[in-house]
DNA sequence: GTCCAAAACGTTCAAATCGTCCATGTGACC
DNA sequence: GGTCACATGGACGATTTGAACGTTTTGGAC
C-alpha cells in the first residue's frame, strides 16, 4: 500500500495543476512531509481530508489506490442507505464500499454517514431479519463486510497525531457486537483522538488493568447486548471509579442503555448516536488542548 | 543499544530509495561507519536522530521495523515472528503491519506468513496468556489488530476475476474465531478464488440456504471451537449431504478437528494448515478451469 | 580455506520535483 | 467599463529522486 504520495499522482488524481497543489501544501491546507532532499510527499489519509474539506471531485481514484467508479454518483443518505441496504444484503461490497467513500469525500461527515447510513442500515436489515425475509447468512455476511469496510476506512484517515489523547474502548463480557465498537473507534479517530478499541466482551478485571495500563484521558463503552444487568451495572460502578481515579472520562452509548438502566450507575456521559458523541469528544478534546 | 543497520534495511523502513539514502550518507545527512571493504554501516542512533531533524513521526527504534541484531540481512521467518509477537502484545500496529508487507513483498508466500508467522504468533500468545504472562486484553486487542491487516492485505489483492469458481467459509454455531476464517478467505482470494466468508457462529439451516442460494464450488469450513461434539457431527453431516447434491467441494480445517472427530462424519478433504488448504486449492483450481 | 548468492558499492541517466516568475482568468467593487 | 485582488496553470533552470548497470564486498555453507 502506498503510505505517501507524491504532488503529481496528487495533482494528476484530482485534476489540477501541480502549481496549485503545492500552492494548497505551502498553506498548510494538505499536510506534507519533506523528504531530506525538500520533495514533498504527501500522506494518504491527509489527501482525503482535504478533498473532503474542499469538497473537491476525484477524478482518478486509481491513482490513490481508490475504486475506479469513484465520485460518479451524488448520493442522497437516503437513497444512500437504501441502495447500501441492498449491497449489503446481495453481499455486494463493491457497491458499500463505493458508496461509503462518494459520501466521505462528499459533503456528509463520518458521523452522519455512521448514524444515518450504517446504523440504520443495520437496524432496517435487523428488521427484516425478525419478518424472516432475510436469511441468517446475509445478515452474518453483511456484518462482516461492514466491520471490512470500517477498517479499510480507518486505514485510509489520517493517523493520529503523537500528542493526540488517547482513548480506548471495549465492549463488555458477553457483548459479541464488534460494528458499534469500530464505528467509535473510526469517529474517534478521525476527530483527532488516539482511540484504540481493545476488544469486545472483556471480563472487566481486564478493562481495570487496561485503564491502568494505558491511562487513557477517555473511556467509552459500546452496550449492545447486556447478558445479566446486575454483572453489567457492577462492572460499570467499578470502571467509573477506576476512571476516576485517573481523572479520566466515561462515555457510554448504546441501544440497550435505557434511563432506567442508566441511573443505576455513574458515568461521564450517555451519546444516543455517534453525532452526539463526536460532539462531546470534540468538545472534549478543545478542553484537552488548551 | 549498539547496533548498526545496513542501507537496504533503512531505506525500505523509511520507504525511500536505496540511492537517496546513500547520497545523503554521503552528504552528511546520517553519520555512517563504514566497513574495511567500504559498506556503509548505520548506527540506529544516528538513523533516529536523522528522522527527528527531518520531522518525521517515528520516535521509537521499534518503528524502524528492523531486526534487532546485525548480520542476517534477511529477516528469517522466526525472527519476523518473534517482532510481531511483540508488536501484537504491546499494540503497535504500524510495526506489525509492516512486518506482514516486507514479507509479503519480499519472497514470502502468503500461506507460510499464514502459518507461520500470524497462526504461529497467537499460538505463542494464547500460551503466555494461559500462564497469566499476558492480559486478557492484549490478547483480544491483538485479535483485533490482526483482524484488521487481514482486511488491509484483502484489499490490497486483486478483485478475484468473474468467472473465478466461488467458495464460501463459516464457522459454526458457538465458535466466535475470526482469525482462522479471515486467513482462509484471504488465502482463497489470492489463490484465484471469488472466495467470501458468510459469516461466524452460523446455525446449519443457514448455512444450508446459503450453499443453495450461492452454489459455490467449494465450501470450507474453519473450526476452532466446538460446544458440543453431537450438534457438530449431525452440522457437518447435513453440510455434506447438501455439498454432495451441488457436486462442490467440502473442505475442512482447525486444530480442533481430531482424527477421532474427523472419521463420524464425512468430508471432502482436511487440511492441517493454510499451506495445505492452497496445495489443495490450487490443483482444485487447475481442474475446474480446465 | 574455498565457494556462492545476496547485498552494497559507485556511477550514470531519465524523469520528477523544486522554487520562482509570469500570463491568464475570475469575481468584487467603484 | 475599469481596476484591483487573487487564484490558477504553464514555463524556466537547478536540483532531487529512483532505477539501472557492472563490480566488489559480505556472510554463511561446505
Amino acid at each position: 500500500m502506498k503510505q505517501h504520495l507524491t504532488p503529481k499522482q496528487v495533482a494528476r488524481a484530482i485534476g489540477v495543476s501541480e502549481s496549485s497543489l503545492k500552492r494548497w501544501c505551502d498553506r498548510g491546507l494538505i499536510p506534507v512531509e519533506k523528504t531530506a532532499g525538500g520533495h514533498r510527499r504527501l500522506p494518504v489519509g491527509g489527501v482525503l481530508g482535504f478533498l473532503r474539506e474542499q469538497g473537491h471531485t476525484v477524478l482518478e481514484p486509481e491513482v490513490l489506490g481508490l475504486p475506479t467508479s469513484l465520485g460518479k454518483t451524488d448520493w442522497t443518505i437516503d437513497r444512500a442507505r437504501a441502495r447500501f441496504v441492498e449491497g449489503l444484503i446481495e453481499g455486494d461490497e463493491e457497491i458499500c464500499r463505493q458508496i461509503l467513500l462518494d459520501l466521505y469525500l462528499g459533503q456528509h461527515d463520518l458521523p452522519t454517514i455512521c448514524d444515518k447510513v450504517l446504523a440504520s442500515a443495520f437496524h432496517q436489515i435487523g428488521e427484516l431479519w425478525e419478518c424472516g425475509n432475510v436469511a441468517v447468512y446475509k445478515e452474518r455476511r453483511a456484518c462482516g463486510m461492514a466491520l471490512r469496510l470500517m477498517h479499510e476506512m480507518r486505514a485510509l484517515l489520517r493517523q493520529p497525531a503523537k500528542d493526540s489523547p488517547r482513548a480506548i474502548g471495549f465492549s463488555l463480557s458477553g457483548d459479541e457486537y464488534l460494528l458499534a465498537l469500530s464505528m467509535g473507534e473510526l469517529i474517534l479517530r478521525d476527530g483527532g483522538w488516539d482511540a484504540a478499541s481493545i476488544g469486545h466482551s472483556l471480563p472487566v478485571g481486564t478493562v481495570l488493568r487496561a485503564i491502568d495500563e494505558i491511562r487513557p484521558a477517555m473511556v467509552w463503552v459500546s452496550s449492545s447486548f447486556i447478558p445479566n444487568e446486575q454483572t453489567f451495572i457492577d462492572s460499570m460502578q467499578q470502571i467509573y471509579k477506576r476512571v476516576e481515579e485517573h481523572q479520566a472520562i466515561l462515555a457510554i452509548g448504546g441501544r440497550v442503555l435505557t434511563e432506567e438502566l442508566r441511573k443505576q450507575f455513574n458515568y461521564t456521559v450517555h451519546c444516543d448516536d455517534m453525532q452526539s458523541f463526536v460532539n462531546y469528544s470534540k468538545s472534549l478534546l478543545r478542553s484537552l488542548t488548551k
